[in-house]
RNA sequence: GGCCGAGUGGCAGAGUGGCCAUGCAGGGGACUGCAAAUCCCCGUACGUCGGUUCGAUUCCGGCCUCGGCCUCCA
């Protein structure tokens, strides 16, 4: 089945189709580890997470790159401000960066390069600009030339004179354009630097990217991800650079961008301020529930955050894992996720659709009495999950991953419930019931199965 | 100001020119000692005004509202 993708470049879903099928590739841009990352910025990390995820399914080599931002000027203000240097800030906050994604099932990408380490690619890049004549140097900076590429403004949609008439770019006095942005710009003492041969300095925004992209992956990608205001200047920029770096060869096959998490509404954002950190989010929540939340709602559509819309993807999920937890003794027999299943992924990653098979497939092995049948729901069921990045702890532990061990004890409650159910067998339901007042004292919530009784915590 | 998006039932959120999304919550039923879980059924949803059409939530146009980018930002 063929897999279409929106890009934002032509503005239209698009059949996917790798430059080399036996080497795809997929670049897509992470954060910038100067502090906490908030849940925003794990929505790429979860979408893209599910389009290599089908990509690795089928083709035999997906290189996923996304990078690890450990140069730019908000670490350096942080590690000014703790009196460290930069490299101990950026490496702890890219590990709690790891454990978060971790958490919400996002696999390890194929390669993490870190821009503190490509330094040399992103000098050569910046000297075959020059040498090219789209970068010009000039008091210690050199600067991207944008009136040397014509195409500039196709990927966001915006000519040049709209952008002038926006009149919120930086006109420095030695730009030859207004447009002109920086690929490299020189750092004073106190500020990290690298030698170069237009001076100690530090790269720009943007060249990282282009220049690891190069390194990495090769002039052409597949897919350029990430967030929708990564567009402009970001990804332009991007553009730009590596299109003229290379003499023209294109860039990318598709650029994707996820929309917006939203909190009551508005763009979570930390220079708004209205952010909750995955981190922080994590002490409450499932990490895949949060998934589950993120995948909820299209990619490219905004999605709004809040405590509801977590709790509605907990309980979700609650409910499939009980029907798995239903076949916990069958084995499930090696299947593919349904075909209506993979057609929502395939049309645009469409989650949300693919969400409402998930379902049908619960319903299914729910109702269904047949062992056979089962098992063979129960293999849908993994394989669909599987894809989507979910369903594939036991059962048991999801239910027990709840922090009920740390709330009640849990002895305790297994006396209790040992005596109710003796209580049950003299046909004695009053205390059986009075012992289960008990246990919904502690929070505890009881269910009476052919195969014994279980407990799982209420919210 | 320029350029983009979006407005769907109590909530979340897909999608479609005429019929079912799905989930959560709620109501009814079955099952059960009772619960819980599960299954079945239910609620006359598509911002607004026009247009096209036999028929529009879905296509076209106006309007209103909200959000985003144009500056660091996933």
């Amino acid at each position: 089945m063929p897999l279409t993708l929106y890009n934002t470049l032509s503005r239209r879903k698009e059949l996917f189709t790798p430059a080399d099928p036996n080497r795809v590739t997929m670049y897509v841009c992470g954060p910038t580890v100067y502090g906490y990352t908030h849940v925003g910025n794990a929505r790429p990390a979860v979408v893209f997470d599910v389009l290599y995820r089908i990509l690795k399914d089928r083709y035999p080599l997906v290189v996923y790159a996304r990078n690890i931002t450990d140069v730019d000027d908000k670490i350096n203000a942080a590690a000014k401000k703790d009196g460290v240097p930069i490299d101990v800030i950026t490496s702890k906050f890219a590990k709690i960066w790891h454990d978060d994604m971790g958490a919400f099932n996002v696999l390890r990408p194929t390669i993490e390069p870190h821009a503190t380490q490509h330094i040399p690619q992103m000098l050569r890049m910046i000297q075959d600009l020059i040498d090219r004549g789209h970068a010009y140097a000039v008091e210690g900076h050199v600067l991207f030339h944008v009136p040397s590429f014509e195409k500039y403004g196709a990927l966001s949609g915006r000519n040049r004179d709209d952008m002038i008439a926006g009149a919120r770019v930086e006109v420095a006095p030695y730009k030859k354009d207004p447009a002109d942005f920086v690929l490299w710009k020189p750092s004073t003492p106190d500020l990290p630097g690298w030698d170069s041969p237009w001076g100690r300095g530090r790269p720009g925004w943007h060249i990282e990217c282009s220049a690891m992209i190069d390194a990495h992956l090769g002039e052409t990608i597949d897919i350029h991800g990430g967030g929708h205001d990564l567009i402009f200047p970001h990804h332009e920029n991007e553009l730009a650079q590596s299109t003229c770096a290379h003499g023209g060869t294109r860039f990318v096959g598709i650029w994707m961008h996820n929309g917006f998490l939203t909190m009551n509404r508005e763009k979570m954002s930390k220079s708004v301020g209205n952010i909750i950190s995955s981190n922080e989010a994590l002490k409450s929540t499932p990490g895949e529930a949060l998934r589950w939340a993120i995948l909820s709602a299209h990619y490219r559509q905004p999605l709004d955050w809040s405590d509801d819309s977590t709790l509605q993807a907990k309980r979700t999920l609650d409910r499939l894992y009980g029907a798995l937890d239903q076949v916990a003794d069958i084995e499930e027999t090696d299947e593919n996720p349904p075909e209506a299943f993979v057609a929502a992924l395939e049309d645009d990653l469409n989650t949300p659709a693919a969400m409402a098979e998930i379902s049908a497939l619960a319903r299914a092995l729910n109702s269904s009495t047949d062992a056979a049948e089962k098992a063979k729901l129960k293999g849908q069921l993994l394989a669909a999950g599987a894809l989507m990045g979910v369903l594939q702890q036991k059962p048991s532990d999801w239910f027990a991953a709840a922090p009920k061990a740390k709330l009640v004890d849990v002895a305790e409650v297994e006396r209790l419930i040992a005596a109710r159910n003796e209580a049950r067998k003299t046909r004695n339901f009053a205390e059986a019931d009075r012992v289960r007042a008990a246990l919904d004292n502690l929070g505890v919530l009881i269910e009476d199965r052919a195969d014994g009784t279980k407990w799982r915590m209420k919210e």
